[in-house]
RNA sequence: GCCCAUAUGGCUCAGGGGUAGAGCACUUCCUUGGUAAGGAAGAGGUCGUGAGUUCAAGUCUCACUAUGGGCUCCA
């Protein structure tokens, strides 16, 4: 027999184990590699390893489930210590000496009715047994170790070599918040040693990518422990990127029509008890009282929106009627959701509210889909879209909520563009489209959303004068693209490792004076520069010409450009490019409609 | 919110029951350097906050605050 041979793929794609198999297998092989199914048992079988050590270490643990997950596996289990990092290695340790013993992987089957005996005083193996509906069970055994399990499993302890333990967390048993909080321990593995160094040094990458890093040494953003969990400052530079951002996305807004508003921080509650966000979203909301009467503070700006459009009385000519707003909200997240920029307090959506009438749904749509296209297109994301339909905890008639969601498919379909559903994933007053990115190193993010609502109008009593001179209720399109700038910086100092193009970055260019006679042509360089919106520094602090380029290019920014006698006497540049470490020289001019050119490459 | 971990100068971290260390950053001086760390001196911390144990607490215990890893993946 194949030595490498660790199981069979049946004709209907299944995979069976060796164990499984039986005597004159038809199937096709499986060998020992990367391949999917090879390491979806490898790392299947790895998690039974663990639980075989964790089991020897701590012998009153009880196990619940540990699959395989799209990043390696997991096991959750109960028990009396409390685990941390630092006893992973024990375990990795353990999980070797046990390999040494070169056990065989073995399998046989029990009635489900043995199994309630032989589990009777495991009760997190009969909760995984509840939801089992077969009568006969399977059982894998290692040495003395046993577990109920349906396989797949490798042969023997041999096959398990690379891997390694990542993590610890608490997880829900079940994934309920209510139920008991397991401990969960999460894990990798490989058929090579190659692949689990090369996944490792990916997890280092994605490490030194991590917005809070970079944040930080970049002096974009910080948080304060006194001033409150999730509620971000913005340093100069950060606030210098965000600013830019901002602007370019404001001048995208008004080409496409869209007409700037805005509303107040904090309304009466009876205007959230209104719209149903007291009801539906009151959890989150952080509320006030101020002379007796109670207001809240703004979790969205839907509201003020609607009363601007309620001003003065609109026409049917007057739709599609389309308000931005860069609306700062708050949401009382969970403390322990908070993660960075990613997931805040305290944001600001680049929010729009579209009034139109249902036939004009579709094609406004549409419209927000070219742009969200083209902002992703700018930053070279790739994205995919998700229809969402009706949630558990929603406003409005089922009648209503049919007719918004196709609206949304008709938007998709009618251009062929591609979509998946996401069942119940609506916001509670109307259906969405989410649009999800994915970064430089493939991760994927939600960030824009196109939501269709019928019922903040019926609501609001929010009306329009139509050709036939009758009062009609538009519907409303919510609508981001960013999401929020805080999330999106967030995402997109990780997707360019705080390399920001040009058009974004916070020190556009840097001027290095070789000595204190190049200073004066550098500061004129530098103010000409800042005259035409190019955010320009110079660098004549007294440290070494090497320790100044050093810090210049840590800083990430574009062009370090040196200014020496050369330069002086030319009147020219020499820059020297962060991305190739190249260097040239430019006459001023040159250096001017080069850079003049790379701003306008931000514009959408 | 829940589980686990962490909290020492602006940043990154060492130390570990007998009252604080390093590198970078900062200040001053020397150096005026042509593309990734020139040299010297100096200043800066009641060791997250509050209690407790102890003759003595950054160090041990508890609470709080903040941060980090998780809490969809179904034998």
């Amino acid at each position: 027999m194949n030595e490498n041979l660790i199981g069979y793929i049946d004709d209907q794609g299944n995979i069976i184990d060796t164990q499984s198999a039986g005597e004159n297998p038809t199937f096709t092989a499986i060998e020992y590699d990367n391949s999917e199914a090879s390491l979806e048992m490898l790392r299947h079988s790895t998690a039974h390893l663990m639980a075989q050590a964790i089991t020897e270490l701590y012998p009153n643990s009880q196990f619940f489930v540990g699959p395989v997950i799209e990043e390696g596996f997991y096991y959750d289990f109960r028990i009396d210590e409390q685990i941390g990092e630092n006893d992973l290695k024990s375990i990795e340790k353990k999980m070797k000496e046990l390999i040494k013993k070169k056990y065989k992987i073995e399998k046989y089957e029990i009635s489900k009715a043995e199994a309630l005996v032989k589990f009777a005083n495991d009760d997190l193996k009969l909760k995984v047994m509840e939801r089992i509906t077969d009568d006969t069970l399977s059982i894998y055994k290692q040495g003395e170790f046993e577990d109920l399990c349906r396989g797949p499993h490798v042969p023997a302890l041999r096959f398990l070599h690379n891997f390694k333990l990542t993590r610890v967390a608490g997880a829900y048993l079940g994934g309920d918040e209510k139920a008991e909080m397991l401990t969960r321990i999460y894990g990798i593995a490989f058929a090579d040693k190659a692949s689990l160094k090369a996944h490792l040094s990916m997890l280092e990458e994605a490490k030194k990518r991590d917005h809070r890093k970079i944040g930080t040494e970049m002096e974009l953003f910080m948080f304060n422990e006194e001033a409150g969990a999730g509620l971000p400052f913005w340093m100069p530079k950060g606030a210098k990127l965000r600013y830019k951002l901002e602007s370019i996305l404001h001048k995208a807004h008004l080409r496409r029509g869209y007409e700037p508003v805005r509303g107040p921080e904090i309304l009466k509650a009876d205007m959230w008890r209104t719209s149903g966000h007291y009801a539906c979203y009151g959890d989150n909301m952080y509320l006030t009282t101020i002379d007796e009467q109670e207001y809240g503070i703004k979790p969205m700006n839907c509201l003020g929106h609607i009363l601007v459009f309620k001003q003065a009385q609109k026409s049917y000519r007057d739709l599609p009627l389309r308000y931005y707003e860069y609306g700062v909200v708050h949401r009382h997240e969970k403390s322990g959701v908070l993660h960075g920029l990613l997931r805040v307090r305290e944001f600001t959506q680049d929010d729009a509210h579209i009034f139109c009438e249902p036939e004009q749904i579709a094609s406004e749509v549409l419209e927000v889909v070219e742009f969200v296209d083209s902002v992703m297109k700018l930053f070279g994301f790739e994205y995919t879209m998700e229809i969402a339909t009706k949630p558990e905890k929603a406003i409005g008639e089922d009648a209503v909520w049919e007719l918004a969601t196709q609206g949304l498919r008709d938007a998709l379909d009618g251009n062929s563009l591609p979509y998946t559903i996401d069942e119940g994933g609506g916001a509670f007053y109307g259906p969405k489209i989410d649009i999800k990115i994915t970064d430089a190193i493939g991760r994927k993010w939600q960030c824009g959303t196109i939501q269709v609502d019928f019922n903040l109008p019926e609501r609001f009593d929010v009306e329009y004068v139509a050709e036939d001179n009758t009062r009609k209720k538009p519907v409303m399109i919510h609508r981001a693209i960013l999401g929020s700038f805080e999330r999106f910086i967030g995402i997109l100092t990780e997707h360019y490792a705080g390399e920001f193009p040009f058009f974004l970055a916070p020190v556009q260019v840097i001027f290095i004076p070789i000595s204190q006679s190049h200073v004066a042509y550098a500061n004129a360089l530098k103010k000409e520069l800042r005259y035409n919106d190019i955010d320009a520094e110079v660098y004549d602090k007294n440290d070494s010409l090497n320790k100044r380029v050093r810090n210049a290019e840590k800083q990430r920014v574009p062009y370090v450009v040196i200014i020496g006698d050369e330069e002086v006497t030319n009147k020219t540049v020499a820059i020297r490019d962060r991305r190739n470490k190249e260097q040239y020289n430019l006459t001023q001019d040159e250096f001017m409609v080069k850079l003049g050119k790379q701003l306008q490459e931000g514009k959408i």
